[in-house]
DNA sequence: CCCAGACATCGACAGATGTCAATATCTCGG
DNA sequence: CCGAGATATTGACATCTGTCGATGTCTGGG
């Protein structure tokens, strides 16, 4: 056990689901709506774009002094971006380092945009 | 004056700001967060879905029903998403009429984006 | 002029959320 | 085995947020 059984299956952001284009249903909302409200707080954010900025990996002490926030609210942060499938966790001896889950954003941009409601975009893998 | 001040001067979501490409700083992080918040609520979000699947166009009176929702929380997301620069008010008559603003939702479809940070597609008014 | 209907605003309330201090857990070196 | 250091968890608290009922405001018809 390696703490992976955080929060469930992971809200599959919704792949697939233009937003724009038909009428969501309150389950479609409530799924979108949760990864979107763990990006929606500012200081989760900034994680995001920390941890873009290093290369794609950091740990919780690289990100408590840019933001100014204490360890366990740091720890909380990143604890609802990993539930919310949009960072990984990767135990390193003593350090915990986290990353961007590639294509994660990208899925939630696709479900945002109305760019690919109209026939042009190929989307891949959403059969 | 058609009602156009309402809570200041819109977020203007964040043109151009990859979130992915350098760290974010507390006030950037803030305005993206303002609008990121008026879209990561399950009633709103259906509430962009109906407006888009409505031709764009929808009164108060055709959302409570399929939301169920009262007509005065659906006036308050409604006011949410104007103040949050995703909707357009129009006064026709007696009804108010609500519309996407275009461009809004793929303004932050853009931002949250990564596919824009390496070198390969060409933003327009970006400078 | 007055009424009916659509929408906005207000006041109140329960539940969710962000934050920290204190504490627990885990890993490595000696 | 023990201590040091990094991270996770817990408990508490203030604030924010979504919801509704009641009420105010505006427009059009008689």
């Amino acid at each position: 056990m390696t703490t992976e059984t955080l929060a469930g299956p992971i809200p599959e952001v919704a792949c697939c689901a233009p937003l724009v284009r038909s009428p969501m249903s309150a389950q479609e909302a409530e799924g979108l709506s949760k990864v979107l409200k763990a990006i929606a707080e500012p200081n989760r954010l900034r994680v995001l774009s920390l941890v873009a900025a290093r290369d794609g990996a950091a740990c919780v002490c690289d990100l408590t002094e840019p933001l100014g926030l204490s360890q366990p609210t740091v720890s909380h942060h990143l604890k609802t971006l990993v539930d919310a499938g949009l960072l990984a966790r990767e135990k390193r001896g003593v350090w915990a380092y986290f990353s961007l889950v590639p294509g994660a954003l990208d899925d939630v941009a696709r479900v945002l945009s109305t760019a690919g409601v109209s026939p042009a975009a190929g989307s891949p893998t959403c059969g």
